[in-house]
DNA sequence: AATACTTGTGAAAACGTTTCCGGAACCGAT
DNA sequence: ATCGGTTCCGGAAACGTTTTCACAAGTATT
């Protein structure tokens, strides 16, 4: 099947280059007369365009990087997802791209951005850090999703994230009010400015509030996956961990822990309440159904690409977008006496 | 920042375009001594190649487009991430695109192809059907994962996928060898040709194997997402739907059909027994643990991706690979007696 | 000493678009 | 009749690479 070249449907129409590259674009400068009949011909022979050749003149910012940091999971997929099947202006081409932790991931990111002259980049992930500086090298459009730049060197990014502090402090407080005495928090290390630092200070806010301050070794580090915080949970319940609550800073770990706990013999939610954040689909078929705070990702993603749109199009200046997460009290965590 | 060209790092290092391409891919018909200075200019002017203007003049296989059919799970989910993760020869930048099931969604992909002058397809789906013909036109190298195009109208792309048939028949032997005397089978439709009309094939043979014919009323069809998984079976079984064993064509329909069971009172396994197929890690955190035939999606991914580049650099024809699954036998199941 | 290869290099023509500039044809108004 | 202004169109120069071809200088073969 011969591609057909813009020069190819200039010459089978009888007009120039010029001009069928004018009604490609829409302009206005053409008859409507010689439109249709460039039109035909171009329907005629199932022209495509090269956006490649396209590219080298004109910036087109149709395409756009997502970048993933760290593993995926149900959550970071729905988000993906609804920003892959969202509708930006002009629907983008998304190039997808895993990063690992090392920092030559980060560099390879980098050069594929450069390379394809990418116009516009979607960041994910819930740390900012030194590996990121080497993305500020690229100077482009760029959002952060579900982590705040505010305040950190990759200001000039934009970002959409939720209010991790408020969302732990509410999160944790529920389980106070349904009665719990002692709230375990199991999730990322509390040193730092990233969203899951702010939940742990969320959440030991609310115990503070509560009158049972959260004791040092009720705060259990794990990575985000599911085989991690299930061994970190083992080991804190088997270890003699007291606690009559597990708040869990995502959905996955909340799985995890309750597995231990079950392994443990103890139950949910008549021992230890569960708790998780993200609100994946998936909370409300396991048993017992587990209560969270769910993330709105198609907002997220709708807002992301909007700020993002706005730097393209607009050349606006970064914006901070934060979300409200809404609490979900379910089956995990024990009913209000 | 300024972007330099490559005409740009010729003028600096006093040599012409042509050596400084030269350089760029490699070619030994350069003195090692010109070859050093050049690379030491471009290093230090951070010198990164359009490759959109490269791909004018030789068609560069390092963009690969990977189509995903439908919405994304928990084990479509691990298969794009071992592939977007994977090693190809020349690891290459991936183009995601999420399809929906109207056929302009398809032309849309098929464009995209055309416009970026894509190098290679992985399509990732259960059904193949007129909806892909649009892609036929597309006369690339491709490869269909998860489900054979052996003599169908797509035989022209390769496919890597399981034996769907033996797959489904262990599965449901094994829920009759642990005691189980009527299976019910959760799944996509009978008809076609498609994987999960080969699974649905298996299960019944299984069945007619061990004298217990599947029964028409047993067979539900449902599309494989949780809450359509879950309102079929609460159908099914609040119905009367007299089955102590659901064999399930995936794992989130499992836990569709167990939650709904749980929901009606019904135990699993005391009272029925639950089986799902993908194997994807949350199955083994739920309670019950979930029983499953696990798809080796690494593999999946590695021949994929191994067949794919046969196709772009050596043009070899296209070929089929069948993969085995494995069987994992977890409390879901009743144990055997 | 002439010939034939080899090796390293550069000029210039592609690749498929967009864009700048200029020109032709037509209009209505002086 | 001339002028200024539209409206529509084409020539040609970009954009940043790769590739083809030619050429000079050096080396090995007669």
């Amino acid at each position: 099947m011969k591609i057909y070249t813009i020069r190819d449907i200039a010459q089978i129409a009888g007009v120039s280059v010029t001009t069928v590259s004018r009604v490609l674009n829409n302009r206005p400068d053409v008859s409507e007369e010689t439109a249709r009949r460039v039109r035909e011909v171009m329907d005629a022979c199932h022209f495509v365009g090269n956006a490649n050749a396209r590219s080298l003149k004109q910036a087109d910012p149709s395409l756009v990087a997502v970048i993933i940091r760290g593993r995926m999971n149900p959550f970071l997929n729905a988000l993906t997802e609804a920003i892959l099947l969202g509708e930006p202006p002009e629907r983008a081409a998304m190039v997808t791209e895993y990063i690992d932790e090392q920092a030559d991931e980060f560099r390879r990111a980098a050069t594929l951005i450069h390379e394809r002259r990418i116009q516009g980049l979607i960041f994910i992930g819930s740390r900012i850090d030194d590996r990121c500086e080497v993305l500020s090298g690229v100077n482009l459009p760029m959002v952060f999703l579900t982590v705040s730049t505010e305040g950190t060197a990759m200001a000039r990014a934009s970002s959409v994230c939720m209010d991790d502090r408020a969302l732990a402090r509410e999160a944790v407080s529920a389980l106070f009010q349904r009665g719990c005495r002692r709230v375990a928090v199991f999730g990322g290390a509390r040193e730092g400015a990233d969203s899951l630092a702010l939940r742990a200070q969320g959440a030991a806010e609310a115990c503070a509030a509560h009158g049972a301050p959260l004791d040092e070794r009720d705060y259990v580090t794990t990575r985000l996956s599911l085989s991690d915080a299930h061994a970190a949970a083992l080991r804190y319940f088997s270890a003699g961990g007291g606690a009559d609550a597990a708040f869990c800073m995502s959905d996955m770990v909340a799985m995890g822990v309750m597995r231990a706990l079950s392994d443990l013999g103890r139950r949910v939610p008549d021992d230890v309440s569960g708790m998780g954040v993200d609100g994946i689909e998936m909370g409300e078929y396991m048993t017992p159904r587990l209560s969270t705070v769910v993330q709105p990702v198609d907002e997220i993603a709708r807002r992301g690409l909007e700020v993002l749109s706005d730097m393209i199009y607009h050349g606006a200046p970064a914006r901070h977008v934060t979300l409200g997460g809404a609490l979900r009290l379910r089956e995990s965590v024990r009913p209000a006496r």
